[in-house]
DNA sequence: ATTACTGTATTATGAAACCAATACAGTTCG
DNA sequence: CGAACTGTATTGGTTTCATAATACAGTAAT
């Protein structure tokens, strides 16, 4: 699982988490059954409280793409949404659609958005 | 000037009317000298309290975005050419990180998502 | 049975966001 | 000069978010 966390973003940070995990339920890259990290492992590992963590799990558990096991990590549960390509390309498109329309609206060059969206995607991978 | 609150992003409305301005300033869609709605205006058009968006604008105003006159509105303020250029890509930058985070989240590859921001960006500009 | 893990409940605290109401100080216009 | 506008300061309140600490109830392994 991979989690960033934008602090300055304003949405708070049970939000993110929420729609994070969601995005990666949804996109296969988390399968049905697959273990989500403990509480307290996912809290140490972001630097929040566990509670928090808890609060974005237990509502994941409420739409029901986390499953509980009481006494045992929470699991991707099985009715979570369908990955196709299709959609996890269409997630694609609908977060670069709000950039498109700031790179629009700002009048700036398609080849220079374009690049930019190359550098940074490329900056993160060496960061890995 | 056109705002639209998303009661439902998390995001604080405050924040929300700080970016969209911003927004509209570095496009050019307000232009230096232009005034601003009143606080009293902008809020009773929003459904939102007076102070929120002078919260906003005081915001805007300590960026340099905005330009105080007490006793009449606030205008928007006259920002260098060069600065307006570095905010400019600033905010495609803060737009593309969030496409990034989810690009990276779906492990689509680099190749695949820029030519999808160059497809979006090319299909739009055919659509003017 | 004990240890080590799992998640959550509970209580308390503090910060942030938003609201409401009132008041103040400014400019402009008739 | 007064009315009507401008933005902000202040005080007090509510809700949301996040944290901290402790405790509880569960499972699994030894």
């Amino acid at each position: 699982m991979f989690i960033v966390l934008s602090p300055n973003s304003g949405v708070p940070v049970y939000r993110q988490l929420i729609e994070q995990i969601r995005l990666q339920v949804t996109g296969g890259q988390l399968a049905p059954g697959d273990e989500m990290p403990s509480t307290r492992n996912l809290s140490a590992q972001l630097g929040v409280n566990p509670m928090t963590v808890s609060k974005a799990y237990t509502q994941l558990e409420r739409e029901g793409v986390l499953e509980r096991r009481p006494g045992r990590s929470l699991v991707v549960g099985t009715l979570a949404p369908a990955e196709t390509r299709t959609k996890k390309l269409e997630q694609v498109r609908e977060s670069l659609a709000t950039a498109v329309t700031t790179i629009r609206q700002l009048d700036v060059p398609t080849d220079e958005a374009v690049a930019m969206l190359r550098k940074m995607l490329d900056s993160h991978a060496k960061e890995k």
